[in-house]
DNA sequence: TGAAATGTTGGGGCG
DNA sequence: ACGCCCCAACATTTC
């Protein structure tokens, strides 16, 4: 019996328990559905980058198959093309990773119903999370609110240990299968390594280079301090249980802090699977009352990384160069918005999807309500960044500066702003005083 | 996973 | 020697 694996935003053979499961039924097809819906929200980096994280999925297939067998690409809605897909191999069973996105859950579930029509079931195995949203809850049985003891419930919790990738399956395809869309990507634009063999590499470097000091070098810029997993996460070219396995055997306060780190990610995904709807709404509805200002030619400064402010424009100016922005910045880009720009979040998290090749929703749009103070374990609306202070704190030599602002390469004083669009110490007291009409 | 304002302390200059 | 002031350094409070 033939079975399809529908792959969505896990593009690796290794560690994935439902292509185990797909193998466990006989041959397998496995299927990519390029879905207009989410193709056309993505920018040309993350386009760029799903392409390459796509072929090379198909050269791993192939690789397994003989030459034949590769990724079946499908354009159109999932539900339809993963019900034709289905019932032109005869499967019984279409295998997923559960998705538990607002889009992706409800996209499963009518998918869900379209196979049942058919007699095809749809299969959830796993998740891209070591714990999937919904499991770690308070006694009660309601979500938690606070990260810290959310954390420690999640620790307690546990998870599987790795699984291998299958061993002798046969992958099939059939009828005509497209390419993975090919993206010209501009001058100058130039992004991570895709591919499940990458982000491996990559992982073991950082392991084995940079984490006994991650403590330390994550949150500075200028140096290569951090693991750079977020893209292979969101693509699912390596499981997070992977990580915590390694980092379980690695001792130190660097894999103390970088597990937190993927609690976070995990925190933040249990949050939006309870609350959906703050993937666009304010978590803490009074904050919607706030005087905020509509994005202008200041939030198009912002954008394109003009604002006058080193750390800001550098910033912004490596997102739009790399499709990746270093996590110290995006705290200190996302104060500059909503604190000195007084722009409602929505709008930057709505930029920072467009161009991050890692951009996931959870991750990001509860990132920005963390920093707009109106997320669930926010920080406090008054916790205005200055960026200088943060840019001499961060990056003392200026050398991130210096790398992506190339006019400020010879400046004596890289982190002093040239032509600055506002008066922080202003705007600072600005955003007080909104803030202050909406407390209580 | 702040920054600025305000408060406190103590060393040292100086009459 | 003493009191006074200045102010850097640090601590606490406030937003």
């Amino acid at each position: 019996m033939t079975s399809v694996m529908w792959f969505r935003r896990d593009l690796r053979l290794a560690d994935n328990p439902a292509l185990l499961e797909a193998a466990a039924d006989g041959d397998v097809l496995p299927l990519f559905v390029q879905d207009p819906r989410l193709w056309g929200a993505a920018g040309v980096s993350r386009r760029a980058y799903l392409g390459d994280a796509l072929r090379s999925l198909d050269a791993s297939l192939r690789s397994r198959s003989g030459g034949e067998g590769g990724l079946q690409v499908v354009r159109g809605d999932p539900v339809r093309r993963v019900a034709l897909a289905a019932r032109e191999v005869g499967a019984a069973r279409v295998h997923v990773a559960a998705d538990f996105g607002p889009y992706g859950a409800s996209r499963d579930r009518a998918v869900e119903q379209a196979l049942a029509e058919h007699g095809i079931e749809l299969v959830r195995t796993g998740s891209p999370y070591a714990v999937s949203p919904g499991r770690v809850t308070k006694a009660d049985g309601s979500p938690y609110a606070v990260f810290t003891p959310f954390h420690k419930a999640w620790s307690d919790h546990g998870w599987p240990a790795p699984v291998d990738p299958p061993r002798a399956v046969t992958y099939v395809t059939v009828g005509d299968t497209a390419d993975v869309p090919e993206t010209t990507l501009p001058d100058g634009l130039s992004l991570p390594t895709a591919g499940e063999a990458a982000a491996r590499r990559r992982w073991r470097s950082f392991v084995d280079e940079r984490l006994a000091d991650y403590g330390r070098d994550r949150d500075r810029p200028g140096i290569p301090g951090t693991s750079r997993m977020s893209v292979h996460l969101k693509w699912g070219e390596i499981h997070p249980r992977t990580l915590l396995a390694d980092l379980s055997e690695a001792d130190g306060a660097g894999a103390t802090t970088y597990r937190a780190e993927i609690a976070w990610r995990e925190f933040y995904a249990d949050v939006l699977h309870h609350q959906p709807e703050t993937a666009r709404d304010y978590l803490r509805p009074q904050f919607a009352r706030m005087a905020y200002d509509e994005p202008d030619e200041l939030f198009a400064r912002w954008q394109n990384g003009t604002t006058g402010f080193p750390i800001v424009d550098a910033g912004m100016r490596e997102l739009r160069a790399t499709g990746w922005m270093h996590n110290r910045v995006r705290m200190i880009v996302a104060s500059f918005l909503v604190k000195d720009l007084h722009v409602e979040w929505q709008h930057g998290a709505r930029h920072f999807m467009q161009w991050l090749v890692d951009g996931d929703l959870a991750s990001n749009q509860h990132g920005w309500q963390w920093t707009a103070g109106s997320g669930t374990d926010a920080s406090p609306f008054f916790r205005v960044f200055n960026p200088v202070t943060q840019g001499k704190k961060f990056d003392p030599d200026g050398g991130y500066v210096r790398r992506w602002v190339p006019e400020l390469a010879d400046a004596v004083d890289p982190h002093t702003p040239v032509d600055p669009i506002v008066d922080h110490a202003e705007e600072r007291r600005e955003a007080l005083a909104r803030w202050e009409r909406i407390r209580r």
